[in-house]
DNA sequence: GCACACTCGACCTAAAAAGTCGAGAAAGTC
DNA sequence: GACTTTCTCGACTTTTTAGGTCGAGTGTGC
């Protein structure tokens, strides 16, 4: 149940190119500064990204990156699952193809729940509430809790 | 965003544990052959939920293993946390330590939100519902959504 | 005292995560 | 058309985690 440093990296990256806005591509050192992120460990990240369709590339004076959809259009989901692959799978296998054995049979439910449950948050942001730092009202809603903010 | 193998282990584990109920420990070997999981990797398990005093012990004829407290009043977060540390966290940090530079600030937010929300899951869930069947209907809630169930 | 079953450190392998290198190919500039 | 820039991408390295095994030891009950 972690966030690896890939994921963080490519919605970081992601939010970087939805600031940019749609005019010229954002160049592969200037993102990697900006964030502060490894640059040759961006540019394969970068290159997954454009794999899934999310992100274009030109190359040469004058290249960079820029998002393929409008930033309204894209959601934190979109982004980490173009790293990651599916979220809040167990043991590498999608919660609802999980069979438990007898007394822990309730316990692929709690997973499910888990999962929607994250869906819930990652579905609604896009990367340009991101930009704009104002995020959904059912996700602002959490953090306003003084708990969620409790380390445990 | 994955559940490991050591965690659905643990859980499964001490779901038989409180199936079991209050009466006689409940020999390691039993367990592993119930759940179907490895005997000497779940005894490593088992270690790690009675250091953090989840569970008890006893060795010899007779021993085994069994809940230092009642079902009901342990949650699924406590297993996981007893043997993966902290939830969600992002690059092996709580995320409310995390700071993001400029565009990437809210962020965290949403991290924070992810956080809170796998939370409001497991901590609601104990086993002594798990062993029952019947969930908090706060979960239920989110297992009734049929796009709960729907891979992506 | 003997068998049983947990204790626990040491060890192991494979995979994933995280990061690096370097050759090459497209795009623009002069 | 040479040159520079910047992405492309496979190969490689390193570190960490996941997942699992072994075996000597130790407490317990009979």
């Amino acid at each position: 149940m972690r966030v690896s440093a890939k994921a963080d990296y490519a919605v970081r990256a992601a939010v970087e190119l939805a600031a940019a806005g749609e005019g010229e591509p954002v160049k592969g050192e200037r993102l990697a500064t900006s964030q502060d992120i490894p640059l040759q460990f961006l540019e394969h990240i970068l290159l997954e990204l454009k794999h899934q369709g999310l992100v274009r590339a030109r190359r040469g004076a004058k290249g960079g990156y820029w998002l393929a959809r409008p930033a309204a259009e894209v959601t934190v989901a979109d982004v980490v699952r173009a790293v990651e692959g599916p979220i809040a799978n167990v043991q590498s296998m999608p919660p609802e193809t999980i069979e438990y054995a007898g007394n822990a049979e309730s316990l692929r439910d709690v997973w499910i729940a888990v999962r929607a449950n994250i869906r819930s948050v990652l579905e609604e942001v896009t990367l340009a509430d991101l930009v704009s730092g104002e995020l959904p009202s059912s996700v602002e809603a959490l953090t306003a809790e003084p708990d969620s903010w409790a380390a445990r």
